[in-house]
RNA sequence: GCGGGUGUAGCUCAGUCGGUUAGAGCGCUUGGUUGUGGCCCAAGAGGUCGUGGGUUCGAGCCCCAUCACUCGCCCCA
């Protein structure tokens, strides 16, 4: 048998699955609830290629993060017509493909702030586990212009929260950082190494190396043995530069003045190198999420333009973990799916008869079902029962006689007789009388 | 890349100390009298016990290997 590749999944109707982390409508129900929102807060959808250019999460995400030196998936496309074969990377995230059409399209010439949405696949090549695929479903959005007015940021997480509400997802908390910019960088890592010169041998690893290669991330570590240096390292709030500062506690003020709660979180640092000044994610502390449970996060990038060649823009962005949205909704949603009408035909010429009565009921709105098997009417009600129809319009040879066809509530069992010249009103009229009261 | 756990029917699982023909519930099909669903009752279909080797008179059960899935580390959403 051949199965879906390592760590990825099938998302299904609910039917065919006992996992409702993987109900396929669950998904379109957030997706539908950000689509509305993100149209109340002005951004519009973008669609990129699901592929780029290597080189564009090379130079975006930055050549040393995990996503960009381990979990790609790349392969060297094959030459042909005047091309050479280049290097082709299966989307890691979807930041750095909305700023390259941002570049590419010259967006700044339309507009000085332009608000864009993506809902879509993004592939990373990792292990696997509760909440991480290799082909993970992201929403995401990005605000791009010349402006990066702290009320972006808030505005932004604003409409996070709001949106979590509305899926009734609770019990998480909004975690926010200041990463600073390209000035208090050098201070942060100054101080890291600073402090940690005479410890580090007795520190991690990977934070050795880290001590090195980006000692930003050293703060994040969550090596148990790093936690009681680093939790005696100096702020590094305290070493932003009068900018960043107060523009991050203008970002805080904004919050508090919508009343959303948040915890400042010294040590948090985003694995991508894009980020400047506002850094933020939400967790859930729900028992259906397992050990990852960052549901979203995001921040400000106000170089990313830049580094990929485009004008100097301001950035902000996030994403939300589709996966992990779903598997901390409350409810699992009942797809839809439900037939208005089953057409239970006995004999030949009821079925011919069906078959044009399906099409003439679909093309007038009602969901129709009919089923391709000779059943008895017990089997054939079996099947309109099971599949929860609201109505058994049931054709037999009297009917088709008499011209009186016959219209089973599968509700109460009362059954009437319509006439066929007349029966997709009759139809009609039952249908919609049901559905008000249902 | 590194650890732990689990593989028996479509699904969820039981299977005693290693013993003869591998079970249950759900689901599926059919029937319970003429053309009428749900509840109930009955019958039926459905298994190379993940795969390969080994130990043994005998393996679903013990041992080894392997594959798959899963949870965690790392990292991220």
């Amino acid at each position: 048998m051949i199965q879906v590749p390592q760590y990825t999944r099938d998302l299904l109707p609910a039917d065919f699955s006992n996992d409702p982390s993987a109900f396929v409508h669950a998904f379109q129900r957030v997706e539908t609830v950000a689509r509305a929102s993100f149209h109340r807060y002005g951004f519009q959808e973008i669609r990129t290629p699901i592929f780029e250019r290597t080189e564009l999460f090379a130079r975006g995400v930055g050549l040393e993060t995990d996503i960009v030196s381990k979990e790609m998936f790349t392969w060297l496309d094959r030459g042909g017509d005047d091309h050479e074969g280049e290097s082709l990377t299966l989307r890691p995230e979807n930041t750095a493909p909305v700023v390259r059409a941002y570049i590419q399209h010259q967006m700044w010439t339309k507009s000085d702030l332009v608000k864009l949405f993506y809902i879509g696949p993004q592939f990373r090549r990792e292990r696997g586990q509760r909440g991480r695929f290799r082909q993970f479903f992201q929403v995401g959005a990005e605000v791009l212009g010349s402006n990066d007015h702290p009320a972006i940021d808030a505005e932004a997480i604003e409409m996070l929260m709001g949106l979590l509400a509305e899926l009734g997802i609770g019990d998480t908390e909004l975690r926010i950082n200041s990463v600073g910019d390209e000035e208090c960088r050098p201070r942060f890592v100054e101080m890291i190494r600073r402090e940690l010169a005479d410890k580090i041998h007795l520190m991690s690893e990977a934070t050795r190396q880290r001590y090195e290669t980006n000692p930003l991330r050293i703060l994040d570590s969550k090596a148990e043995e790093d936690q009681p240096f680093i939790e005696n390292l100096p702020s590094t709030i305290e070493l932003l530069n009068t900018e960043c500062r107060d523009h991050f506690e203008a970002v805080c003020r904004y919050l508090e003045s919508r009343g959303i709660r948040f915890r400042i979180e010294p040590r948090l640092v985003r694995g991508l190198d894009y980020y400047t000044k506002t850094v933020f994610e939400v967790v859930s502390f729900s028992d259906a999420i397992g050990a990852q449970n960052a549901l979203l996060g995001g921040g400000r990038y106000d170089k990313l333009a830049e580094t990929l060649g485009g004008p100097p823009t301001k950035g902000f962005g996030f994403a939300l973990g589709l996966d992990r949205i779903v598997m901390a909704l409350p409810e699992t949603t009942a797809g839809p799916g439900r037939p208005d009408l089953f057409i239970v035909h006995l004999g030949a010429a009821a079925f011919e008869k069906g078959l044009l009565l399906a099409r003439e009921a679909r093309t007038a709105g009602i969901a129709c079902a009919i089923d391709f098997e000779k059943r008895s009417p017990k089997s054939a009600l079996r099947l309109a029962n099971k599949l929860k129809a609201r109505f058994a319009l049931i054709l037999g040879e009297n009917e088709l006689e008499s011209g009186q066809w016959t219209l089973r509530s599968m509700a109460d069992s009362s059954q009437e007789t319509i006439p066929a010249s007349d029966w997709l009103a009759s139809i009609l009229a039952a249908i919609g009388s049901v559905r008000n009261a249902e």
